[in-house]
DNA sequence: GTCATCGTGGTACTTGAGTCCCACAAGGCC
DNA sequence: GGCCTTGTGGGACTCAAGTACCACGATGAC
């Protein structure tokens, strides 16, 4: 049994939520605090914060902001699909921006992780997917359940924290431009799923290839004709 | 005068080159050395690590992987656009995914700035950018410069790490599908764009969105209308 | 050769992460 | 009231990042 749920477990509810609360504070202004600061701001002794999380990663990632919504769509939602997926990468893409930089910190902290943990612990599970799939809705008929979830893996993809930080960072673009760019991206997706499956996962080794007859022979270039790092 | 090009130049140039390719050696494995690891292996004291590196993390971003290759097309390339992008972005993915420990560390390690450094420091500066404009050359006439580099730059914010990463770690797929994904959407932004362009940045307050008449109310959406956070 | 310069190594220090152990005090139970 | 359980606080420790200072040794100029 975990050491909150043993005991007096109400007494310990309220100390983990002072711990993460505090966090949470902290990590919005931007900051990455030390266990030390975050136990003070919690009220509670540095030992105590250990007792709860294992590490400073485990009590930051413990604050990811909470979004309480369960629809990225407007009130009146419209009926076309493409125009419900852009009005909710929009609103997904606001939320991202304003909370920029505790979304940094959480990607940063999911990097953090070791192989071996990566495949254990649901980190960064957030709730585009279902937002995305809302907003598909209209066009699950036209696809198989696979494929359906694979466009909204690949939407999810293009539009996220991730997608963002390097265009604004690496390509040096303003996050304007950035979430302009996701939006046309993901119109992109959707109009080419309606037109040609996204690429059914594992089947063989061959699957993944764009169905597109030109590419065939593309796809199956052997390792020895590709570029070779010294 | 920076440091290492003052006084004797071709001594500091063998310390520096000792220490990089240590730190490169050791991310290779997939660790994240500590500084002290590092020198030892450069056979150079910790002290002088410090000396041409002001921390851990721009030693380890100096180990940043070395691609030589000028071009990700095979030896005789298609005409057709679409394939010769599919070929660039497989080669890519086959790249990234030959070197994913260090690009995971690169990865983190470009997060860790501070904001402010983060505008003055080019990071992460890969090559991506010019193999897929390699790629596209042939439909270069077909847009705009503007369109054009919008474009690659779609592509190379779906097809990198980034997205690996997070279909891969948070998606749960596997890497064989992560990059059926991103093959499958850069071909869909490819096509996309030669229909209809992509958007251009920074024109008015308005840009960015999908030329889709459908589209427009949405995008004019005010924030309030939008799920708002607790 | 001698000497000042310059790159380097070593040592000591501070700070934060993380662990361990023990003392204390607040809760429930009789 | 007393007693035992249990959550908490505090001190001491290790380790790595990062800084500061000083001593040694090699290099180049004369």
């Amino acid at each position: 049994m975990p050491y909150e749920l043993a005991g007096r477990s109400s007494q310990k509810h309220r100390t983990r939520t002072a711990l993460v609360t505090a966090a949470r504070d902290l990590v919005r202004q931007g900051v990455t605090p030390t266990v030390e600061e975050t136990a003070a701001a919690a009220a509670v002794s540095r030992t105590t914060a250990y007792r709860y999380f294992p590490n400073k990663r485990a009590l930051l990632l413990a604050a990811h902001p909470e979004i309480a919504a369960t629809s990225m769509l407007p009130a009146n939602p419209p009926e076309d699909p493409a125009a419900r997926l852009d009005a909710v990468v929009a609103n997904f893409s606001a939320m991202i921006l304003d909370t920029e930089a505790q979304q940094r910190t959480m990607l940063r902290l999911s990097l953090e992780a070791e192989a071996a943990e990566r495949d254990a612990l649901p980190l960064r599970q957030g709730r585009a997917i279902a937002w995305i799939a809302e907003a598909l809705d209209g066009v699950r008929g036209e696809l198989s359940e696979k494929q359906f979830g694979q466009l909204v893996l690949s939407i999810r993809a293009t539009i996220g924290i991730e997608a963002i930080v390097w265009l604004v960072d690496v390509a040096g673009i303003s996050r304007n431009d950035a979430v302009a760019l996701t939006r046309w991206s993901a119109q992109a997706l959707l109009q080419r799923a309606r037109t040609v499956a996204p690429p059914t996962p594992s089947r063989s080794s061959k699957q993944g290839r764009p169905s597109n007859a030109s590419l065939d022979r593309i796809s199956n270039t052997p390792a020895a004709t590709r570029p070779t790092r010294p």
